[in-house]
This record gives C-alpha cells, structure tokens and sequence, in this order.
DNA sequence: ATAATTCTTGACCGATCGGTTCCATACTGA
DNA sequence: TCAGTATGGAACCGATCGGTCAAGAATTAT
C-alpha cells in the first residue's frame, strides 16, 4: 500500500507543470534551479531527490508537454464532421492558442528544438519521435480526407503533413516574437488549399 | 588618418564573423565569453574593449547577420527572369544551404527569436525590423509578379509575402533538429503553388 | 515504543559565469 | 625623443551556476 518512509509533500504532476511553464516560456539555459525553486515551492534537495538533476527534470517536463500536444492533436483530429474540417479546427485551436496563452510562448517543442536539438542528443530523439507521431496522425487524418475526396490525391499524405507541421511551427517561431498575429487565419487558409489541391 | 594609440591587432569583421558563428550554433546563452575568446583568438579585456559586453557583441553579431541575410535576399530576388523564378530560387537557395552548411544551425533570426525574443526588449525590436525588411522585399516581388500575371491577384501581396516568411521560418527550425531533410524542395514547390492560385 | 525508511531543509561545494582592473606594449603627433 | 593614447594580456572580482550532503522531520512496520 502506502510507501514506507515519510510521504511526499507535493505532487509530482503539479510540480512539472510548474517547470513546464518555466522551461517553456525561458527556455533550458535562462531558466535557474533557483527560478524553479520559486516556482514550484520546493527546495533544491527535494528537486534532486525527485527528479535527478535539471537536464532530466526538463526532459520529464517536456515529455508532460508532448503527451499533452499529441492527446490534444488525436482528440481533436477525431473529431471533426470530416477530415477536413478537423484539420481545419486543429490548425484553428493552434493559432487561438497562441494567441490567447501567455504572451510569446510559442511551442515548447519548437523552442526546445531551436535551442537545444543541435547540441543535445536525447532532446533531438525525442523531438524526432514527437516529430513522427505529429506527423503520422496528421497523415491518417489526410489519407482519410483523400478517400472522402477532400484532399488531393496527386502527393503523398507523409508528405502534405510534413508541410502542415512546417508551418505551424514557422507560425509558433514567429509568434515568440509576437509577430504576424492578424494573419495567421490566412496562412491556414492557404495550408487548407494546398491539401485541398 | 590613423588614429592615435596602440593600433588593433585583429579585424572586426572578422571577430563578428566568429562570434556568429558561435552564437547562430549554440545560441546566446550556451555560448560563453570563454567560447568567444578560443573562436576569435582575442582576450577578454580586448573583447569588452572592442565591444561593451557579451549582449552588445551578439547584437553587432546578430546585426551581421542580418544584413547580409538581406543583401543575398535583394540579390536573389532582383537576378531571376521573372519575379517567380526569382522567388523560387530563393527559396531553393535557404533549403540548400541548410543541407550543405554546418549541421543542424538553421537560420540564425529564427534562433535568436526562439531563444531570446520573448524576454529581450532589443533583439525583439530588432527581429521584427528584420522580419518588415525581408516581408518588404518578398511583397514587391509578389507584386511584380501579380503584375506580370504569374502570381494570383486575389490575395494580398503582404499577407501572401508573410506566409512565405512563415514556411522559410519552419523550414529552420526544423533544420534544428535536422528534420524532413528530404522532403524540402516539395514545400518550396506547395508555397510557389499558392503564390500561383 | 522503537527501528527502518523516505523526504525536507538549509548550509555548503567547486566551477564557471560575465565583467573589471592594471600594466606592459605599441603606436601617433609634436 | 618623449608625451599622449589606445590595445593586449592576465590576474582578479563577486555573483551565480548546478549539484551535494548531513541532520531533522514524518511516516510505516514491528
């Protein structure tokens, strides 16, 4: 039953949501044990103790923020009247989002990509795995609005969700800088005809 | 003519070419002053001397880069037979450089947006002059193109420009994590499309 | 009650961070 | 030749970095 020894005092799904928010918003380098400290409530020993050391607790947050992205993606992928139309409310929810969430957050994934992908080995698998799963939902909703005849059938569906994936993440690289707000309905309109044909 | 005083031993230029490099791979903060001293051979003092400080020396860096990301844009855009040809050739130019160039660096606006631009006031103002530059550039060969009768009149050539921008900034921070190396050229090809109609 | 076990707390650690200071050096102008 | 000026190099600085450790606190098992 209950573990031996003095329980913990905090909840661990709390606490990376917490170094979420952190790691999301400043990134791996800017953010400081002691601004994680702040923000979770812990002391540093308890951060330690629980989740190893910063590079891990950061991996443990992000793959909290991937799960989270992929669930969000499969609901609402699934959802929809058509594939098309739940493409079109998928790529719809990304742009409310960014510009209802905090001010320039951008994507988690995409910041940890641009900032750590290059030089750190085991946050690039995991991108490339999330990269995979993104894409192959993407796909099956696509090869789906093939067969209704939505989509166009003269390019691969892999491919057309490549390019989707392409532009959402151009759409949350420049909503770190805050730009671009008022168009980005536009830019899913037009990813919305390239699929279409 | 020559100013008074001990006269430098090292080439500015060649010191920023350095510090971009650094700073476009590893990003600001993962690169420190020790990094910049063993790339540009020069001492700290010499550096704070010539520069101000490591913010200031990014700046100069970043500026750099800037510029000349806008100089080979108004060369490429202004050499093609047609305003289309023109475009494309652009875009061919960003993908094969981030195929032949140093792994996995992308763009280096892109990086320093990413990493930086939510909580620096001056890299923030100086990316979106950045961004107003090159969506300029691409909005007047957008509109030559509309009147040359290659590109569709319905949309507006900003917007139009904006959306190339955004594809070109996913394109790089997929480069990050050296993603869809493949499948480049047929994004190229779907953004030509839409500028098409 | 007591032993065993786990967590919390806060002091502590060496390393590295960005940045400064000082002086010998190398140049110009008179 | 010598005063004036700017650079190059290296020692030096306090602050902060990520990370460790030991002791007290809180729980379970006996």
């Amino acid at each position: 039953m209950s573990p031996v020894g003095r329980p913990r005092q905090f909840d661990e799904a709390e606490v990376l949501d917490r170094a979420v928010e952190q790691f999301w918003i400043h990134g791996y380098e800017a953010t400081s044990l002691n601004d994680l400290i702040e923000a979770t409530g812990l002391q540093k020993g308890s951060i330690y103790k629980a989740f190893g050391d910063k590079h891990n607790l950061f991996m443990m947050a992000l793959e909290r923020y991937l799960d989270f992205a992929v669930e969000v993606t499969k609901e609402t992928l699934s959802q929809g009247e058509t594939p098309s139309s739940a493409l079109a409310a998928w790529l719809t929810g990304i742009v409310d989002r960014q510009k209802s969430g905090a001010t320039r957050c951008g994507c988690f994934a995409v910041n940890a990509a641009v900032e750590l992908a290059p030089r750190d080995d085991v946050v690039r698998e995991r991108l490339r795995r999330h990269d995979r799963r993104m894409i192959s939902l993407l796909q099956q909703t696509i090869v789906a609005g093939q067969e209704a005849g939505e989509f166009r059938t003269d390019s691969d569906a892999k491919e057309l969700a490549e390019y989707v994936m392409t532009v959402v993440n151009g759409l949350s690289a420049a909503a770190r800088r805050e730009a671009a707000f008022g168009r980005m309905q536009k830019h899913v309109d037009w990813v919305m005809d390239t699929l279409a044909g």
